[in-house]
RNA sequence: GCGCCUGUAGCUCAGCUGGAUAGAGCAACGGACUUCUAAUCCGUAGGCCGCAGGUUCGAAUCCUGCCAGGCGUACCA
């Protein structure tokens, strides 16, 4: 509708330049709205006003020619008029609506989506947190948001690849081995001092266990940094397995779990240093290695290799960007919280440096969890053990929930979430708001079938009979619903999605306290049937994309 | 000090690629179940959109400065 009114104006312009009513066909790129207050109508365009001073000709007067050529032989429009300053507004027919039933039922589960994306290979990697500990509630944000992002740009047309990064390499895994296996030695009654530094957390311990349960003592005949180094392998390993298995309770499932070790064991870390001095891109100062990232917009230069010669973080991230590209995504995404966000600079430098198109890389930061427990603040630190794991959240308060409170936040703004009052607003989370649109629906659907009525579909007669307000209001947010999706792609914003389906599923609760689906007439009956599958559908399509479930009953 | 993010109703937040009268939910108050699921609906009340300037026909939205909170600012990861 919106782009059927666009190029009505364009026409009209061209018309209206023919006829000598305007001095200029340049005309800026037509911006089409809905406007707040319905006495503006359906949809309104500024366009008179911005092109004024093109035209040289009071806005008023350009709208007046506008209308005058506006074609509206195929009768959508109720009216069309000048209001304010020289916003043009339409006012949709409402039969012009109906049209929209019908695509959403052939559409189906494809409603909404799109080809953007243009099959353009891209990769969303998120999560990604280190194999030191659980997942705690504070990842579950960025894997909510990481993989609806996903969801979203796939079903805009994007070949979309999910990925993780395993840091499973460097002094964080080497702590982590190191805590096992003093936990380890402890068992065998060795007296340790266990570090402040190392990982306090029961989980350590536990590891320990399964450690002595497979190895024995083993271990304790090995040379101490050996057997750091098998402990450390070992807990890595099955640290990732259980994220994993929370992610997979969460909903979630990755195409390619990635290593940091392997860039190191295949050379591409040495191979990417070569590159960058081929390249002179870095230089030796103080006996260490530094990329000129100053120059590409970093507010310093940065440290590839430490003068003691080991590798930075940094180091193995250039290898593991350039991998990315070199298996041929053309766009790479990550997904970040955003304490990391001062390292931004330096990898958009990389990105520079190398050539690459700026909107080929994007970081999306996803503001830090508050948690607190009935208002008390919680403290979250992976190394004191102190954590309320992901598992536990979603054991307490569902998935669903979990999920959609992420996600009712642009992702962006901090987050508190407050286990007590997740748990205790089970009731009264919107989440439930908008999957109670789908059980109610579904129970209409049962009970029409008791009826005998086992067919929902276009019929001339019945859509013509949804007039009411309730009824178009219903279908004008259905038809939405591609823009929305198209919108929350190329922002990388998921959370329109979450608002879209709580908007619609108050239009949807307030037609239904007003009107009754299954009514005494047959033809009305079969209308609004046609109309209510529509939303159910619409409900079900953007849940999906949010990882929720659409319950037939609550 | 510098950088990034945030500041909108009592609370939690949308709206920010400039538009017309500022938007939800929760909490408060008053109503609606003999009726397809009341996990719902309808209504009332609640606002110097952090502050001050600027650009514009028009600013919550863009620019500048300030204030407050969070985070970052390593030859850590």
């Amino acid at each position: 509708m919106k782009r059927n009114i666009q190029h009505l104006i364009y026409r009209a312009v061209r018309v209206a330049v023919e006829k000598g009513k305007l001095n200029s066909p340049d005309i800026p790129e037509v911006e089409i709205e809905e406007p707040k207050f319905d006495n503006q109508g359906d949809f309104s365009t500024n366009i008179a006003m911005v092109s004024a001073s093109v035209q040289k000709m009071a806005p008023r007067k350009i709208a007046e020619s506008i209308i005058k050529y506006l074609d509206d032989s195929r009768n959508n429009f109720e009216k069309i008029e000048i209001a304010g300053p020289g916003f043009i507004n339409f006012f949709v027919r409402p039969s012009a609506w109906h049209p929209v039933l019908k695509q959403i039922h052939e559409q189906n589960t494809h409603y909404g989506a799109s080809s953007i994306g243009n099959g353009e290979k891209i990769q969303v990697e998120f999560v990604s947190a280190n194999p030191t500990g659980p997942l705690h509630v504070g990842h579950g944000r960025g894997a909510a948001v990481g993989d609806v992002l996903a969801n979203i740009l796939s079903f805009c047309g994007y070949d979309v690849q999910r990925e993780y990064y395993i840091n499973d390499s460097g002094r964080q895994i080497k702590t982590l081995g190191q805590s096992v296996f003093l936990r380890y030695t402890e068992m065998f009654g060795s007296e340790i001092q266990f570090p402040e530094n190392c990982y306090q957390g029961g989980y350590i311990l536990d590891i320990a266990k399964d450690i002595r349960e497979k190895r024995h003592n083993d271990l304790l005949h090995f040379k101490e940094d050996d057997a750091i180094f098998e402990c450390a392998r070992f807990a890595a390993k099955q640290i990732l397995e259980e994220i994993s298995q929370d992610l997979k309770l969460f909903g979630i499932t990755y195409d390619n779990w990635f290593s940091e070790q392997t860039l190191y064991d295949t050379g591409r870390v040495n191979a990417a240093i070569e590159e960058l001095k081929n390249k002179r891109l870095v230089y030796k100062k103080d006996g260490a290695l530094w990329f000129k990232t100053a120059d590409y917009g970093d507010e310093k230069d940065r440290v590839v290799v430490r003068s003691n010669g080991d590798t930075t973080y940094f180091a193995s991230d250039i290898a593991y960007h350039q991998d990315k590209f070199q298996r041929n995504f053309q766009r790479v995404i990550d997904v970040w919280g955003a304490d990391h966000h001062g390292y931004i600079p330096r990898m958009k430098a990389l990105m520079e440096a190398y050539g690459r198109q700026k909107n080929q890389f994007d970081v999306i930061l996803v503001q830090l969890v508050n948690l607190s427990r009935d208002g008390e603040p919680v403290a979250m630190s992976t190394r004191a053990g102190k954590f309320v794991t992901l598992k536990d959240v979603i054991n307490e308060v569902g998935r669903d929930a979990a999920r959609f409170i992420f996600l009712t936040r642009h992702h962006e703004s901090p987050l508190d979430f407050d286990l007590e009052l997740a748990k205790k607003q089970t009731n009264d989370n919107p989440v439930y708001y908008v999957q109670y649109v789908h059980a109610r629906i579904s129970s209409i659907i049962r009970n029409g079938l008791e009826r005998g009525i086992s067919r929902i579909e276009w019929n001339d007669e019945a859509v013509s009979r949804l007039i009411e307000p309730e009824e178009i209001q219903l279908i004008k947010t259905m038809a939405r619903y591609p823009e929305v999706l198209k919108n929350s792609a190329e922002l990388m914003e998921p959370h329109h999605i979450t608002f879209y389906l709580i908007n619609l599923a108050s239009a949807f609760h307030a037609y239904y306290n007003k009107h009754r689906v299954l009514s005494d007439e047959p033809i009305l009956t079969d209308g609004r049937l046609y109309l209510v599958t529509a939303v159910k559908k619409v409900i079900h399509n953007g849940l999906s994309l949010l990882g929720v479930s659409s319950p037939e009953k609550m």
